[in-house]
DNA sequence: TCAGCCTTGTGTGTATACATTGAAGGTGTT
DNA sequence: AACACCTTCAATGTATACACACAAGGCTGA
């Protein structure tokens, strides 16, 4: 693989699963050396991450950007136009095979998240899937562009619900719901049934963000200008 | 300015006003001397433009993306998902001042429009500050970005309607309204409006469309690999 | 004559050297 | 003592040299 894109991809996830918190300044003459690749494919990386959104140019060098409160209601907001056009579009024009396939696995999900911690990957795995079969039934690749770039994002406030079960279960049951409305090709079903579950999970995601918010305040209080890795 | 966004802004700007054609092969090499410019910047630019869809990595260099109909179906669903939001947002947060002004302008279209040629230029002005004051109302940062994307898109489509006089009278009209809506702080309204408004382009789009694919596969049949710029 | 291989050339990928900018800190003056 | 200017340095912006990969064309052998 190029070692531009390899870059991207490390530093993507080093952002998404936290290692590199907001704030955190990402300078080209160190990332290349701890990347152990030269200065140009870590430029690429950086500039393809800006484009992102997950950092932005400060002055000097990039920040790993902040998901604030406000930014959270942003988000879903976007969410809610794009994911329920997705389902109504999916409803319209999707194959069944997939999303039967899906809609098996999520009944099964409740036994998943008994298990605790090791049932989380699998569990998320059908979420990503069912996520993955929407976008491809809706056969728009405008669309399925636009689909992605939020889920970048909602992949970092993903980690603030990992832990708590009983959300995850009724959400569960909110997926099943778009999958069955969209077997049924209830397009305006499937686009409210994501409203729904959106209007919940932003819910959950606020009252869980504002503790972590809270907790990470009292952490470091005057902390708030950039950090270098 | 920085030789990276100077050759962005270039490229881009040729390529929305039909200066590059689609299928236009773009090498490194060839672009750098043609703008005075060393190939890093080049490439910066390149890797910009494929972020924004308007050229793909194809073999060997990067050729312009062509738009075909049903990428302007597929456009089109995406912008109403994302317009339709924006304008109810808007219609719920806004401040009266700009939107006072549009409509005012507005009104005073349709004799813009009877001066043919000369008067597209400011009308499109009014259509443009209506999107900015619609985006910032809306006030959400991740939205603002989809909705800059598809405008970017939506540019290069535009260029087929601008000489349909009757069809920008109407246009100017559905603008009225969906103006009158966010004034009215009605947000459905302004979401139907938008929905309205975004049906009817399309289909003026799409007719338009087709004849200038047509005129496009009369004039060079044949001529469908990339072509060097 | 045809097929396969090799050679050559063009274009991108990466590294590094050089230019430039901008910020921070110190010093001098008011 | 405070403000402004200047110096200095570090980090980014740009250019170029080198490495590598792929494709096309020709040559050779069967």
């Amino acid at each position: 693989m190029r070692a531009g894109d390899r870059a991207y991809r490390t530093l993507r996830a080093e952002i998404l699963d936290g290692s590199l918190e907001p704030g955190t300044l990402l300078q080209e003459v160190e990332q290349s050396t701890r990347l152990g690749v030269s200065r140009t494919p870590v430029r690429e990386a950086l500039r393809q991450l800006a484009a992102d959104g997950l950092v932005a140019a400060s002055g000097r060098g990039n920040v790993v950007t902040a998901v604030s409160r406000d930014d959270i209601v942003s988000l879903y907001e976007l969410r809610e136009a794009l994911e329920a056009k997705a389902a109504a579009l999916a409803a319209q024009h999707h194959d069944d095979a997939p999303f039967d396939g899906i809609r098996e696995r999520l009944l099964d999900a409740p036994r998943l998240l008994e298990q605790g911690e090791p049932g989380l990957g699998p569990y998320f795995a059908i979420v990503d899937e069912l996520d993955e079969a929407i976008e491809a039934a809706a056969g728009n690749p405008f669309l399925g562009a636009a689909l992605r770039n939020v889920q970048l994002h909602s992949a970092r406030i993903r980690r603030l619900s990992r832990h708590n079960p009983e959300r995850l279960r009724a959400a569960a049951g909110e997926h099943l719901l778009i999958v069955e409305a969209i077997l049924a090709r209830d397009a305006e079903l499937a686009s409210h049934a994501t409203h729904v579950h959106l209007h919940r999970s932003l819910t959950n995601a606020l009252a869980t963000a504002s503790e972590a918010v809270d907790a990470a305040t009292s952490e470091s209080p005057a902390d708030r200008g950039p950090k270098v890795a």
